[in-house]
RNA sequence: GCGCCCGUAGCUCAACUGGAUAGAGCGCUGGCCUCCGGAGCCAGAGGUUGCAGGUUCGAAUCCUGCCGGGCGUGCCA
């Protein structure tokens, strides 16, 4: 597509040698359908417009002038159709060539311009929080997009952001030393599962039903329900003052009380790596910058902005406004506690100022845009999203993702209104992906069945996130996603165990997979057509932030090679030519799918 | 109230950033196993792209206004 848009060019200097030739985009894109050509441009029509020419006959003098040298078919008016399409043809050894040059192991993917550091924001945990569906696109998302980045050359610096800081977290902590001290649990033994139940209890503990109280009296309920609301109240109002003891404890690193909070630091995040690394997603502990890192910067950093007068005071809160936003950004209470957002600015300030992100992409639920705008938007008036000696801010982007919803198109929860866990949700995959594989296996061992099921699981549920539209909600059904036909995971795993299957055979066999290729058939060079457009599907993808169009490449692909394998026999091909040219395309074929595969983190089996 | 996002085949989703006759899978109809793994291939039926205007050679895509749905909207994270 390079050497066609360079060709083009070319013809155009040629025939409009009078025109300013800084302004001309040659438009090439692979042609919708394969009998009108192998490419298209559509450069005809705007600059018939610019040139006062109609699009047709400027089309006509850029035929003239194109050579289509070693690479394309025989061009003339033929080429010319509708308004001004050019339809284009690459030469059958044109199209060999540029197949084995890509056949090597960068598969045509060169290396950027400039390399940039990306910082990609995923995951997201909470500390004292099983991991449940709302992590799971933020997870496989951010992971899928930093694979990308990284694939592209680029250098990626992952951030966990934990919420491991602020009020809720000191309940839980209070909550802990609280039973702890009671003997009534052993931290030793503590799991997450306690910690869940913990937190929850903690929460509801420290919320004071004054509402519930107020309704009492007014409607004049009974003097036992009184005494009872008030009780509740004074209770919660403990509670939240031991709660609010904790805090303060937290932040002055009182070490009987970060003993505890480090406690379940561990336990929760032994689990959410866990997890992780059952999603095949590449995270470790080195990865994670929670907030309570950022904790001490906070307080200085707001007196930073208003001292350079980028914040302001404002009903005794601390607000940045941003220009085009009705409401402030709030960073200090008026309490003197710091938000969210705060903390988000101070991360911002770390990525790009001390590791150096020319990128950071935030891979968190569409409904926090306006708190990332609002963020974005500080953080830039502030000066701290352009790095030293840089004069323009890096760039922050927002990678939002919908919701995903359960089969009746309400958010995915249990029957009993609860968030669905991670942990249930990969269980179940596992169970159903273990009777498909038994029953597409009879009689296969036990070891080996576990195995296959594992990536059969992972592939369903990774490709069922990473399928859709990312902005978009997505209905999550096992059903399809383990329904291995169409567009699904294990249909691009099965495409690839096929083609291994054949190499394998081939290498057994003593056969060349390295030989020169011939197109011949119609389903081989829509194959070859197909394998060129990978590199420029990967740039698209990142720049985008799309992984889906890597899925929807990959899945094109496949059928595309399914339908070369239909017709064509390779093992069995008429004769050394050809079967030596077929395999070399299986090879090119399998290292593509592997390659994208892998960007998509989708496990390649040996067989399933 | 204001703001953001989403409306595409019966269902689940695409459409390469404005291109030609809007494509897949499931489901439905009908073909293809003496050959590399049939988790496959081929063909058919199925559409006023929510509605109405506008921009232009050309709109699912951009603009405006409606209609539906979702989500946000200064002291929770």
């Amino acid at each position: 597509m390079v050497l066609i848009s360079e060709a083009l060019r070319r013809a155009y200097e040629r025939a409009f040698p009078d025109a300013e030739g800084d302004g001309f985009d040659p438009l090439v894109t692979p042609s919708r359908r394969a009998e009108l050509g192998d490419y298209q441009s559509n450069c005809a029509m705007p600059l018939g417009k610019r040139l006062r020419m109609a699009p047709r006959e400027v089309a006509a003098r850029l035929i003239e002038h194109l050579d289509p040298g070693d690479l394309l078919e025989a061009v003339g008016e033929g080429n010319i159709a509708g308004p001004g399409f050019i339809n284009l043809r690459l030469r059958g050894d044109a199209l060999a060539r540029l197949l084995v040059e890509m056949d090597t192991a960068g598969l045509g993917v060169g290396e950027p311009d400039h390399p940039e550091t990306v910082v990609v924001d995923l995951v997201g945990v909470n500390l004292a929080k099983q991991m449940h569906v709302g992590h799971l696109r933020s997870t496989i998302i951010g992971d899928a997009i930093s694979r990308l980045f990284a694939r592209l050359g680029h250098r990626v610096i992952r951030q966990n952001h934990v919420g491991d800081w602020g009020l809720p977290i000191a309940m839980v902590t209070a909550k802990v030393m609280e039973l702890r001290d009671a003997g009534a649990i052993d931290l030793d033994r503590l799991t997450l599962d306690d910690l869940d139940r913990l937190y929850r209890q903690a929460q509801s503990e420290c919320a004071a039903d004054t509402r519930g109280l107020e309704a009492a009296r007014r409607y004049g309920l009974g003097p036992k329900a009184i005494a009872e609301l008030e009780e509740q109240v004074a209770g919660a109002e403990a509670a939240l003052k031991r709660a609010k003891q904790t805090l303060i404890d937290l932040q002055a690193r009182r070490a009987s009380t970060m003993e505890v909070w480090r406690r379940i630091s561990e336990i929760t995040m032994r689990e959410c790596l866990a997890i992780c690394h059952e999603l095949n997603v590449e995270i470790s502990e080195a990865d994670s910058a929670g907030e309570s890192s950022y904790a001490e910067e906070l307080g200085p950093m707001v007196e930073d902005l208003l001292a350079r007068g980028v914040a302001e005071v404002d009903d005794g809160a601390v607000v940045v406004r941003v220009e085009g936003f009705e409401q402030p950004c709030l960073i200090r209470k008026s309490d003197g506690g710091f938000l969210y957002a705060t903390t988000d600015i101070a991360a911002i300030r770390r990525r790009v100022q001390e590791m150096g992100a020319d990128e950071v992409v935030y891979c968190v639920d569409a409904r926090q845009s306006l708190h990332f705008d609002l963020v974005f938007g500080a953080a830039r008036k502030a000066g701290y999203a352009t790095r030293p000696g840089h004069d323009h801010p890096s760039r922050l982007r927002h990678a939002a993702f919908g919701m995903v919803l359960g089969e009746d198109h309400r958010p995915f929860r249990t029957r009993s209104g609860e968030n669905v866990r991670l942990r249930a949700l990969l269980d179940e995959a596992l169970a159903r992906a273990r009777g498909v594989v038994r029953a597409k296996n009879p009689g296969i061992d036990e070891a080996s069945c576990e195995e296959i099921a594992r990536g059969v699981a992972v592939a369903a549920m990774r490709h069922a996130d990473l399928s859709n539209d990312r902005v978009k909600d997505y209905v999550f059904s096992f059903e399809r996603m383990l329904a291995f036909e169409g567009n699904t995971g294990p249909y691009l795993q099965y495409a690839l165990v096929r083609v291994r299957k054949i190499l394998a055979e081939a290498e057994q066999r003593g056969m060349s997979t390295g030989g020169a290729i011939h197109i011949e058939d119609a389903s081989e060079r829509a194959l070859a057509l197909t394998l060129l457009r990978y590199p420029g599907t990967l740039v698209g993808a990142c720049e985008a932030l799309e992984p889906h169009r890597v899925v929807g490449y990959l899945y094109d692909l496949a059928t595309v090679f399914s339908t070369f394998y239909d017709r064509c026999h390779v093992l069995h091909a008429e004769d050394e030519r050809v079967r030596s040219s077929r395999l070399r395309l299986c090879r090119v074929f399998e290292r593509v799918l592997a390659d994208g595969l892998g960007v998509l983190g989708i496990p390649a089996l040996a067989r399933m």
